[in-house]
DNA sequence: TATTTAAATGAACATTGTTCATTTAAATTG
DNA sequence: CAATTTAAATGAACAATGTTCATTTAAATA
């Protein structure tokens, strides 16, 4: 191997002297640890002492991590975005067998939505919260998330015949996809019965299917 | 006139002594002083002091006439919710022309739900903020509006001919006005474009039309 | 006018986000 | 290996905010 370093000067920087940074996985246990308190306690027990605490990190270490106690809400509101994405994925794989009608697909990412939001309502409120707080769209870093939930949908749209151009596919698409989002919110409370979780269903089915048969499926 | 005392005991409490409560429109005035504070500098703005100062009483007495802060916060969302259903109420009394056909009419109301978020940016996020953190339903003050709102949407379903029994209007004018709600909520983040703002009604006008038509209207 | 009474107040406290002077420990140097 | 260097790590201290309660205030009565 060559090693002329006039032609090839080295671009790694030399080891730098002091303490070596925190752990590669600091920051996962910052999101690990404020996730749990999140889980256990709500969004008013993440705070930072308390995260500091189950992290095993000093207070001040949060602050070099994230810039403040949002940036941490942030972090583990994109983790529970992106759990969210792995259920919808593994329920449209499970739904997808041959000769299954759209109805049947689209319901079934209906029910992961509502399955997420119940077996999961504080990471889902505190995400909820947090985009109500938004002013602007969120960080570029959900939209990757975003985009793949979106195509999810737009793969069991895209099988039915009278939705016109890609434009007006996609316009349903997120139309139909933010229905269900609306659905869900106004639905489930946090307390809810059997009863109102299958009232909430029905009325998914009551839009997915107009929309559905209004395209021709 | 009869003074009969022992047939009618006088039933109104002698006025009490000591200094008179607070008047009867300090709770006004502290809801209005922290809605003037949510519109000029958002729900962050609105603390204890800020509110006490601009209302004219002390902090203390804030605490008289409401539990907490969150008490603040509920009144003063209560009032954006009368505020929302007032402006519907007026769009669809607008729209109400003989002969206006249910879409028209639905539409009507969607786009004053749109101008109400557009116009009311920084109340409106403090309602979806608070619905979000809200575990269970909703203050029962909130039922009264909520009926308002369904009642208006109702009275144009109720013209479609294919939406079957009193049970299933019920739930298809819920699941399409939560579908609304839905696409309002991720349509419009705060700063959005004419070019956001168009879209969002023509989804909503997707999902509408798809409803009207597959309803027979 | 003096007294009584409860409303009204704001200083004081508790909690929490955030900073930054100091401590700590890893890597280098001699 | 001991001394030195360096930046990470820390947590005490500060700032901001929600909340309480002993004291003050003023209206109504005696």
């Amino acid at each position: 191997m060559s090693k002329n370093q006039t032609l090839q000067p080295v671009t790694v920087s030399p080891r730098p002297r002091g303490r070596p940074g925190l752990g590669a996985d600091a920051r996962e246990k910052v999101i690990a640890a404020a996730s749990e308190i999140l889980i256990e306690r709500g969004l008013d027990g993440m705070k930072a002492r308390a995260i500091a605490e189950r992290s095993g990190l000093g207070v001040g270490s949060i602050y070099k991590l994230f810039d403040d106690i949002d940036g941490v809400t942030r972090a583990v509101n994109l983790r529970t975005y992106e759990d969210f994405a792995i259920l919808h994925r593994e329920a449209l794989d499970a739904a997808s067998l041959p000769g299954a009608s759209v109805q049947m697909r689209l319901m079934a990412l209906a029910r992961a939505y509502v399955d997420f939001v119940l077996g999961n309502s504080r990471r889902w409120s505190a995400l909820l919260t947090f985009n109500a707080n938004q002013v602007g769209p969120g960080p570029e870093a959900y939209a990757k998330t975003r985009q793949t939930l979106f195509d999810m949908v737009d793969s069991v749209m895209i099988d039915l015949p009278r939705l016109g151009d890609a434009t007006q596919r996609t316009r349903a698409t997120h139309a139909l996809w933010a229905s269900v989002h609306g659905m869900v919110v106004l639905g489930l409370t946090g307390q809810e019965t059997d009863a109102q979780v299958a009232e909430t269903i029905r009325q998914i089915e009551t839009i997915v299917g107009a929309v559905v048969r209004d395209a021709g499926g």
